[in-house]
DNA sequence: CATCATTTATGAGTCAAGCTCACAGAACAA
DNA sequence: TTGTTCTGTGAGCTTGACTCATAAATGATG
């Protein structure tokens, strides 16, 4: 009984895990399944019982992919420490990630399209992306940070950048990983608290003590 | 002589306007060269008399749109105008584009994929890109911003982060366009000079000048 | 205008690849 | 052991990109 079932798993795995070779290393449109079929040892037809369709089974492999990326993540980010330490961990994690898993990522960009009557995997880059959320929500809750702006605005600002950059880096091997990082970092402490927090602790500082002195001054 | 020339150009035209209606109407996979064809009102062969392969055709649909793209862009940006001025601009331009046109932006997404043997049309993206560039250009030129990073780092700061809040956007309709706009540029300010400077500038002004008071009163 | 050459158009036919289905075998229940 | 259900197979169906023999149109030449 337990055997059947993980007969059942086992075969399972290894069409997904042999879809995977082939569509990171071909593409989806020129990924066949009869190539497919051959590397995981079983027949055409057989694929067809786990997966309804071609698409359904490149859909698998990016929802297993994200979903290791997720708990990767969530391995490399240290919590206790500050945001600022935090996010760049998770940005430097982030971009190690898009430059060893470009094959995956360009995967994933060519099935976003709606229309190929794809649904992306939200819900597992959901996740991941609930990784920068909830460090997001901690650094707020401490005062860690301030923001003007919905949460959502710098989560996009954060992957946006990441992504755009992680590109022009592969695609230009002279440009710097580091730099991006480092810039990415400069504009989220400018941004949302920081080294601007220092100054404006300053400024409280000195405004707090102004306050005293007019009240003080009143009195007399 | 002519008119013949102008013949092919039509068919050749005419072509290209169904296969753009076709591919953003159901995606590259799903869009059929028959319907194409009918639509055109030529024979399936003729199609391949002009583009070699379906891709050949998408990959002209999308030139032919980057193109445009960048022709509307720079009509929009007014050189004359502060650089924060046309940043904001672009930054409305670009977004509204990409709510509109989304459709396109998601079929040049899905064909970015080398790996499918597909070569992105790089010259046309980045004669848009150039936009950017040049203004960013201008200003630093101008002294009106300073920046310690390179251009291409707050190149993939402006697009990515404007690609992907674009994204947020469409898919929930809750989200505010100009939210993001308002944040980008903040953005942009507090970490290439302008507004925040001014701003902190001001808040020094200001302090200096209670503080003076301050102690002037306490003198009497 | 007639004739030939070259260029352009056509769509029936080819081929490749995703997918189906009738049948076979394995696992399980009675 | 026997019937039932679940799982696997691969030959064949279907669809759609692409080709090619043929035809039509256009252009050049006498």
């Amino acid at each position: 009984m337990a055997t059947k079932r993980e007969k059942l798993e086992q075969r399972e795995a290894a069409i997904l895990d042999a879809a995977r070779e082939v569509f990171t290393s071909v593409g989806y449109e020129k990924g066949r399944i009869a190539e497919i079929a051959r590397k995981a040892g079983v027949a055409e037809g057989t694929i067809y019982l786990y997966y309804k369709t071609k698409q359904d089974l490149v859909r698998a492999v990016i929802n297993a992919y994200w979903s290791d990326l997720t708990k990767r993540a969530r391995d490399t980010v240290d919590t206790s420490l500050p945001f600022f330490a935090q996010l760049e961990q998770f940005a430097r994690f982030h971009m190690t990630s898009f430059h060893e898993d470009i094959d995956y990522i360009d995967l994933n960009l060519a099935m976003r399209v709606q229309h190929l009557g794809f649904v992306a995997p939200v819900d597992m880059i959901r996740g991941y992306v609930r990784v920068f959320d909830e460090m997001f929500a901690r650094a707020l809750d401490r005062g860690e940070i301030t923001s003007a702006a919905s949460p959502w605005v710098a989560r996009d600002l954060f992957f946006g950048t990441l992504e755009h950059s992680s590109r022009s880096v592969f695609l230009d091997p002279g440009k710097s990983a580091e730099d991006c990082i480092a810039n990415l970092m400069t504009v989220f402490r400018a941004t949302y608290g920081g080294g601007g927090e220092a100054k404006h602790g300053a400024l409280d500082d000195a405004i707090t003590r102004l306050e005293a002195a007019v009240a003080q001054l009143k009195t007399l």
